[in-house]
RNA sequence: GGCUCCGUAGCCAAGUGGCUAAGGCAGCGGAUUGCAAAUCCGCCAUCGUCGGUUCGACUCCGACCGGAGCCUCCA
């Protein structure tokens, strides 16, 4: 209701209306932000112990889309992503690798870094380091202590559940009902519930200096102290896995709102987790009361990617798979839906990208330009731009933009993109555009491309040329296959087909397809 | 046991209280092609089961069956 106001307000500066799902009110809200036009965003990134697999790589690359389409829709956005580093599964592993935490966490960090470059992940704003807020966060802990809703116990701190009136409001937990982490810290918390703010240092683990004696922090409280810092006490939209929802997220709203007596952040925004298909068994979690029975081998069971899972590192699956094709993958399915990873899955998307690059193959030898060189645009100019490239086009970027605003339903709005690519090959086909090259048409065809690349930039998808799969030999490979060709033609002129065949086949069992066009014969690889 | 969520064609995956239930992959038929490839056209689902609400449900409610996540510092 008191939204409705706002989001006149929100429009009056010409902003479009998006609907957000809010995990808070489980149902779609209109979006209004804090300041009129900009957006604070927070997405909790990775503890950096060990290197980043396919699950962290889901958030970054949804939210990347969510920025920009704000971006592109005219807010003015800032997008937080934390590295948190420091923590105990950091001490462990860096002690079982003989090295310092700090230097555990850079070479994590850079490994994470590269995967979301690959990705193109490119619009996060700031990275706050755990380590590099310590103060940040000893002033937010001792902010707590003052409102008596935290309290010091044997050099740790603990956030004091029962003061705390609407602790579970996120996920509709109530304080009874929780077990919260058993032992040896147990007898130090005043409830079970409690959770640690701060964790005395025992011998020998990174320790800094406190009002409570050398520790670090807890695992929630650096969500918290960064996102004030930055983002300020009342900001947008907070994001993460559904996997963070409880505790972590449920714990950051108990210290922020407790601490600042507003809300922490108005929407937050869950993604569905990554599943291994065709994972055999289940894999981590509790244990199901009863013993399982013997799984049908048939039986396709899904199983989430994580720690337990041991799901192989970003980068081999790199080495095997284009990032374009993963983010493909990911943006093909709701974003709130679990989405089934694997290689047939992965394989499938690059399948489908290649339809488009097919297009924009096309279209440079068409029109002579290059797609990834078309200027991106904004929501405002491609308003405009949009009626040069005709009904069906138009048609087609209002179906994706308002499939975007509603929730970023990226599911459709790639639908559409499937629509858009027929619709610019019927046009090339029907107007011949290929033999002859009219310029009128050719001035529409250019239209329609420019609103392609409006919208592809939404998503993140097709903004650089893949990278060339070949060796260093590619520019003699590209030779030698004019010369194949050349000589194709000859023998194709004087109707000797078997040659043209034998050639044509022989290249097919290379990974090497043929096309016999109206304007000559083209060459690609197959994947 | 408590709290969330899901079950749509061979596979993947959107969506809706009534109008032709998106799109992709695979398949089939056609146009095009020397034959292919690419491209275009067409075909291919009554929405887990059983009840209920309703003039009308795949969409709302209930039960059941099946699956997933959280309740353990996993994104």
């Amino acid at each position: 209701m008191s939204h409705n106001e706002a989001t006149i307000s929100e429009q009056a500066s010409g902003l479009p209306a998006i609907q957000v799902y809010n995990t808070l009110s489980r149902d779609k809200e209109s979006l209004v932000t804090v300041k009129p036009g900009e957006v604070g965003m927070y997405l909790c990134g990775p503890t950096v112990y060990k290197p980043s697999h396919i699950g962290h790589m889901v958030g970054p690359v949804i939210f990347d889309t969510v920025k920009r389409h704000l971006a592109y829709s005219g807010w003015k956005v800032t997008w937080v992503v934390n590295i948190t580093d420091v923590d105990d599964k950091l001490i462990a592993e860096s002690s079982r690798r003989g090295m310092t935490m700090a230097a555990l966490a850079e070479e994590m960090t850079a490994d994470y870094l590269e995967n979301l470059a690959a990705l193109g992940v490119t619009s996060i704003d700031e990275m706050p380091k755990a380590t590099d807020h310590i103060g940040t966060i000893i002033t937010f802990i001792e902010g707590l202590i003052a409102k008596d809703r935290a309290y010091a116990s044997d050099g740790d701190v603990y956030f004091d559940v029962q003061k705390d009136p609407d602790y579970g409001k996120l996920t509709n937990r109530s304080v009874d009902a929780m077990q919260g982490e058993g032992g040896s810290t147990a007898d130090r918390k005043r409830s079970a519930a409690d959770f640690a703010l701060w964790k005395k240092a025992k011998d020998g683990e990174p320790a800094w200096e406190s009002p409570w004696g050398p520790g670090r922090p807890g695992w929630h409280i650096e969500c918290s102290a960064m996102s004030e810092a930055i983002l300020g006490d009342h900001f947008d939209i907070h994001g993460g896995g559904l996997d963070l929802v409880f505790p972590h997220h449920e714990n950051e709203i108990a210290q922020s709102e407790s601490l600042h007596d507003c809300p922490m952040a108005t929407y937050w925004m869950h993604n569905g987790l990554m599943q291994a298909s065709g994972a055999s068994g289940k894999v981590g979690g509790r244990p199901r009361g009863e013993a399982g029975e013997a799984e049908s081998i048939e039986a396709q069971t899904a199983a989430k990617i994580s720690k337990s899972t041991g799901a192989e590192p970003f980068k081999t699956l790199l080495a095997r798979h284009e990032p374009e094709a993963i983010r493909m993958l990911l943006l093909s399915t709701h974003y709130r839906s679990p989405i089934h990873f694997g290689e047939e899955p992965l394989a499938e998307s690059a399948r489908a990208l290649e339809a488009f690059r097919r297009l924009f193959a096309r279209n440079e030898r068409v029109c002579g330009t290059s797609f990834y060189a078309l200027p991106s645009r904004t929501r405002q100019l491609g308003d405009v731009a949009v009626a040069a490239a005709g009904e069906e086009v138009t048609a087609l970027r209002s179906k994706f933009l308002t499939a975007m605003d509603d929730d970023f339903n990226t599911a459709i709005a790639i639908a559409t993109l499937f629509d858009y690519v027929r619709v610019v090959n019927k046009y090339i086909d029907q107007h011949q555009l290929e033999a002859n090259k009219p310029e009128a048409e050719l001035a529409t065809l250019a239209a329609m491309m420019d609103t392609l690349r409006e919208l592809t930039g939404v998503l993140g998808l097709f903004v650089a040329p893949p990278k060339a799969s070949g060796g260093a030999d590619e520019a003699l490979v590209g030779q030698l296959m004019e010369l194949v060709i050349e000589i194709r033609a000859n023998a194709r002129k004087s109707k000797d087909f078997a040659t043209a065949d034998l050639v044509r086949d022989r290249l097919g069992a290379m990974k090497i397809v043929l096309e016999d066009r109206a304007d000559g014969t083209g060459w690609s690889r197959k994947s």
